[in-house]
DNA sequence: TATCCGTGGTC
DNA sequence: TGACCAAGGAT
């Protein structure tokens, strides 16, 4: 090994600095790890922890997940988001369950083959779970790399990425490759931060490039970003009974895909011919409820419920629809703010 | 290949 | 407070 390897000293480090009590290090089972890989896309550790504990509560194992209904999956992710990677996980359990003989695959195009993973995840999985010697590169080694070796192209370029492919794989020891590659994410994720990196602490400063050269601010190079739509859609509270509102399964594809929404419109009026012609259209007097606002990266959502009472059936046209009751709710998947919409109104309704 | 997909935190 | 970001992958 050469003297200026990294390995050593990331791997030192950790021992002393690192994170050794994430839920998900207590049994690195590779289902265990794998779901951890996948809730932690785009997402903070903090938020992914409590969604992990339930997710394992309720299902423990690959065939639990796999014989599952995909509503309850859903339902466990509602909050997290990217729901695609829920629905993408479920159908890898079935996969492995059918496929697999309901034990996770040890090869790595094999595991790349499963819907949700790519080969920075299918890396991550089979190197934390099994010790095999894979490399990773998520966002915290492509930050620490492209610092450490001065790479400067855009971070999101084909070239930048092969570059750092080739530096991610000659990094990675050939002995305790599950504790680099938890050590590296570490560094990455407490020290070699995009803002304020502590480069006073990190024990591969001394070779690090951006550091000697004073280019920790410029590095990795951002990527290019769009500007933001506006976009808004009108909603309608459907409800019946005491507590009874009417949500409608969205399309499997596209925002909120396969989730439990209100009937949205394109706009108030269309909403309004709606009610119309299905509902009774005595609007609750007590029933104003705010608007609720909801940024997306790309474009604000603005929930306008316009409030409606219905005597029987309410059909919405190709869509599955659901009389969640508030008292009583369904396990399945909600958007967030809907959900903190019929979280409220379940207080009113208790009070 | 550029765009799409969620949410909560941070400044 | 709005812009930006965080353990990527699918299309």
């Amino acid at each position: 090994m050469k003297t200026d390897a990294i390995a050593p000293r990331l791997l030192a480090w950790h021992a002393k600095a690192g994170r050794h009590d994430l839920p998900w290090q207590r049994d690195r089972s590779p289902y265990r790890v794998w779901v951890s890989e996948i809730m932690l896309q785009q997402t903070q550790v903090a938020t992914v922890i409590p969604y992990f504990e339930r997710f394992m509560a309720r299902f423990a194992d690959v065939r639990a997940l796999a014989d599952a209904p995909a509503d309850e999956v859903l339902h466990l992710w509602t909050g997290l988001g990217y729901y695609a990677r829920a629905r993408n996980l479920h159908r890898a359990a079935q996969i492995i369950r059918d496929e697999h003989d309901g034990r996770f695959p040890r090869l790595l195009d094999t595991v790349m083959d499963l819907p949700g993973i790519g080969r920075s995840t299918a890396g991550a999985i089979l190197a934390i779970s099994t010790g095999a010697r894979f490399p990773i590169l998520d966002g915290n080694v492509k930050r620490v790399l492209s610092r450490h070796s001065g790479v400067d192209g855009p971070i999101d370029d084909n070239a930048t990425l092969a570059q750092l492919w080739k530096l991610a794989d000659a990094h990675t020891p050939d002995e305790n490759v599950a504790t680099y590659t938890q050590a590296i994410m570490d560094l990455g994720a407490t020290l070699c931060t995009r803002g304020k990196p502590r480069c006073g602490e990190c024990p591969i400063a001394r070779d690090c490039r951006a550091r000697i050269e004073g280019r920790q601010a410029e590095l990795p190079a951002g990527k290019r970003r769009r500007a933001a739509r506006k976009l808004r859609h009108a909603v309608m509270l459907v409800a019946r009974r005491e507590s009874e509102v009417l949500l409608v399964q969205r399309p499997a594809t596209g925002i909120w895909g396969g989730l439990w929404c209100l009937p949205e419109f394109s706009d108030r009026e269309s909403a309004a011919t709606f009610a119309s012609r299905e509902l009774e259209k005595a609007r609750l007097a007590d029933a104003a409820l705010p608007d609720i606002e909801h940024s997306f990266t790309h474009f604000d959502l603005v929930i306008t419920p316009l409030v409606a009472r219905c005597g029987g059936e309410a059909r919405i046209r190709d869509g599955k629809t659901l009389w969640y009751d508030l008292a009583v709710p369904a396990r399945v998947g909600l958007p967030a703010p809907i959900k903190t919409l019929l979280g409220s109104l379940l207080e009113r309704n208790q009070s």
